[in-house]
DNA sequence: ATGTCATCAACTTGATGA
């Protein structure tokens, strides 16, 4: 048997795109991920840099909002096919949080979950609404025959191993038991949250605050997660941390996390494109012409 | 309880969000 050729996938909170864009393009000329999800763009739609991430081989797709939030996903050769921004279920609410698009086989929800900070309050009743209407637009996808990732800043410390000091964050809300809860009724529809799965208690943290030099002595959060469907789940082979992003001067406070799955084999292929052909209605299902970037 | 960093809207500083 040959060499299997694996795809990585990433989510990176950057914290303001235009502060952020060198170590966003030393990153990817380092690491030189397939997929990745931004969140926190902090730009309007006319100032994303979507010229430089051009030059350096990515195709974009984006979803910006001035000041705050703000997402986006970027293919590496390929213009990701959006299939849906914003999550349904709240009409009047404008931030710029979900978006989703196929991209290399894969259909990605990216999203920015809000923080909900300080809680209680309006705030954390928004994060609380928000977290139901992801899951109501997740069982739509867990189980689709076709492989689904939602990957992004979940805003949700999921366990007491997931934070340096769990009583230090008691008062939070990434940590409240109600978030807790939604996380986990999230994933007992069938997702798999990568990380966990692959690291299991030793899975890194993918956030240090500002204070105290938490990032140089470790002292962080896993609050950046990549959730599989059942699909996608059994062709995980790798998942990580690029903690080396966050120890960079003028670092964003969240470090790109990553997983790298097996390419679809050919069989795997074959019986999928049976199953599509018998349920040609099936939403979701991704454009198979992803435009090719000139520059790639 | 504190700590930091970036942005915005007012104008060198303070409120806000994370």
């Amino acid at each position: 048997m040959g060499r299997r050729k694996l795809l990585t996938l990433a989510t990176f909170n950057v914290n303001g795109i235009g502060t952020r864009l060198g170590h966003l393009l030393a990153w990817l000329e380092r690491e030189q991920p397939d997929v990745v999800a931004l969140q926190e763009l902090k730009a309007t739609d006319e100032a994303f840099p979507v010229d430089a991430l051009e030059a350096a081989g990515y195709g974009a797709l984006w979803h910006g909002q001035r000041s705050w939030n703000g997402v986006a996903l970027l293919g590496r050769g390929v213009v990701p096919q959006e299939s849906r921004r914003g999550l349904p279920g709240e009409p009047a609410d404008r931030q710029s949080r979900y978006l989703e698009a196929a991209v290399h086989g894969i259909l990605v929800g990216a999203l920015y979950l809000p923080n909900g900070n300080p809680q209680p309050g309006p705030k954390f009743d928004y994060k609380l609404r928000w977290m139901r209407r992801l899951a109501r637009h997740a069982a739509g996808l867990v189980d689709l025959p076709h492989p689904v990732v939602l990957m992004g800043d979940f805003n949700v410390i999921p366990t007491d191993g997931d934070v340096y000091d769990a009583k230090a964050w008691r008062k939070d809300a990434l940590i409240q038991p109600e978030v807790r809860a939604a996380y986990e009724d999230l994933l007992a529809q069938g997702w798999t949250d990568a990380l966990h799965a692959h690291c299991g208690d030793a899975a890194p943290y993918t956030f240090w605050d500002y204070f105290r030099q938490h990032a140089e002595r470790d002292r962080g959060l896993r609050i950046d997660h990549l959730l599989l469907n059942r699909a996608l789940a059994p062709r995980l082979v790798e998942a990580g941390v690029d903690r080396w992003v966050r120890l960079q001067q003028k670092a964003s406070d969240h470090a790109p996390t990553w997983i790298r799955i097996a390419a679809a084999t050919p069989a795997k292929r074959a019986r999928k494109q049976a199953r599509a052909a018998a349920t040609p209605d099936k939403p979701g299902a991704p454009a198979r012409t992803a435009r090719r970037n000139p520059s790639a």
